[in-house]
DNA sequence: ATTACGTTTTAGACTTGCCTAATTTTATCG
DNA sequence: CGATAAAATTAGGCAAGTCTAAAACGTAAT
């Protein structure tokens, strides 16, 4: 009984949309997975009689406890080789996360626990996002999406989205990278973008699309 | 035109069995993949079509050199990964080829270069094969079973057959490993079995199967 | 309560990669 | 030279994973 690598993908997609969202919707899987709807609709009844989703046709999913460990073995592997590209092979972070896709789906639980130990049991990968543990529990955090941050208070960048490379190049430029601090000087009502001042020297104008990638904690 | 990762066992299979003997047949192929011959016929003509070997119906196959350099490439990979997963992730040499089939899949040739550069780009994989450089040349060898090595000289052990956990801690016991020096004290015509001394110390009895799948060099 | 629209599922088709069974071709041996 | 055995190919079928087009369903608004 074991789970296809396009099993897998589907199972860590619907744990990312379960995170925002429950039930997951066809729709929202096909568009994560950017495959049609009808597509998912037949994946969805092989998961079900796996007993990873718990499935009642037009009316959404869940994870089952199953489907969930399953889900967060797949991006324990994926967040750890994303790690262990930029500390061991001096990858980018903006390079990262392709390979890290293909990697993710090696069958070795002795190779993943190897990784985490030669990179000394890490708690986030280069974008900031949680790596869980080997039972599979993940660190709590309490950062909020930085175009919904307050006005004026020191803030720390704790995270970014991961997987647009233009992006992740963009923020280099801006010279934002995990840990940076950020204070916001001016918001927009508007357009929800702001103007915000970088390590207490730069500051320049970002709009909502990145505003709402970058993620941070008041400080 | 991507060749999918079955189309790489086959270039890698067909590579390996290039060396033994050309033209290759449907059998060999088969058997060395453990599938059957009319699933060989069909990815034949899949091959042919994209020009990585030239092919006549009932007369056996040759690699294109764009096949050739294809095969390469996957044994580059291959062996990489070995050593990578021996020399930093402290894996056994009889615990590596299994996760190695599946790394050899990823598609990134930055990461293998790295690899390579991490490694000190060395020139034999942990069971003694030798590994391509990233134009595809091997280095040259002078080595020979030890099944056909002649008695009472000084031999070097030079490489062991990857493929058979057993063999390999079989060889653990034994106390042979890369670069061991053997000499064949006795050996029997009617069955091809030796006794052999291992480092002048201890002499073991080993059948012609081991003794096949070990190669040497005279010293 | 009915309609209209968006979402979801069904139906039918295609590709890859595998199988078994039947057939064809080649090579060998008397 | 012809029979026959071994090797290879063809034919037909199956599962996974994808698609498009059509039908079914659910919901929100009138």
């Amino acid at each position: 009984m074991k789970t296809s690598s396009t099993e897998e993908n589907y199972l860590k997609a619907i744990f990312k949309l379960s995170e925002t969202a429950t039930p997951v919707s066809t729709t929202d899987i096909a568009n994560s997975l950017n495959i049609r709807s009808a597509t998912v609709t037949d994946m969805l009844k092989r998961l079900s009689g796996k007993k990873l989703i718990r499935y009642e046709k037009y009316h959404g999913l869940y994870l089952t406890e199953k489907g969930r460990q399953a889900g967060i073995r797949i991006i324990r592997k994926h967040r750890l080789w994303e790690l262990f590209l930029v500390e061991k092979m001096r990858f980018r972070w903006d390079e990262v996360h392709e390979i890290a896709e293909q990697l993710e789906h090696i069958q070795s639980d002795e190779l993943v626990n190897r990784l985490d130990e030669l990179l000394g049991f890490p708690k986030t990968d280069p974008h900031g996002d949680p790596i869980p543990d080997r039972n599979g529990i993940f660190g709590t955090r309490h950062q909020s999406p930085l175009v919904n941050a307050p006005k004026g208070a020191p803030l720390t960048v704790t995270s970014v989205s991961e997987n647009d490379p233009g992006l992740l190049q963009h923020l280099d430029k801006l010279g934002i990278a995990i840990g940076t601090q950020i204070e916001i000087e001016t918001k927009e009502d508007y357009d929800h973008s702001m103007r915000i001042i970088v390590d207490d020297k730069q500051s320049f104008f970002i709009s909502e699309s990145v505003a709402s990638r970058i993620f941070v904690e008041v400080k």
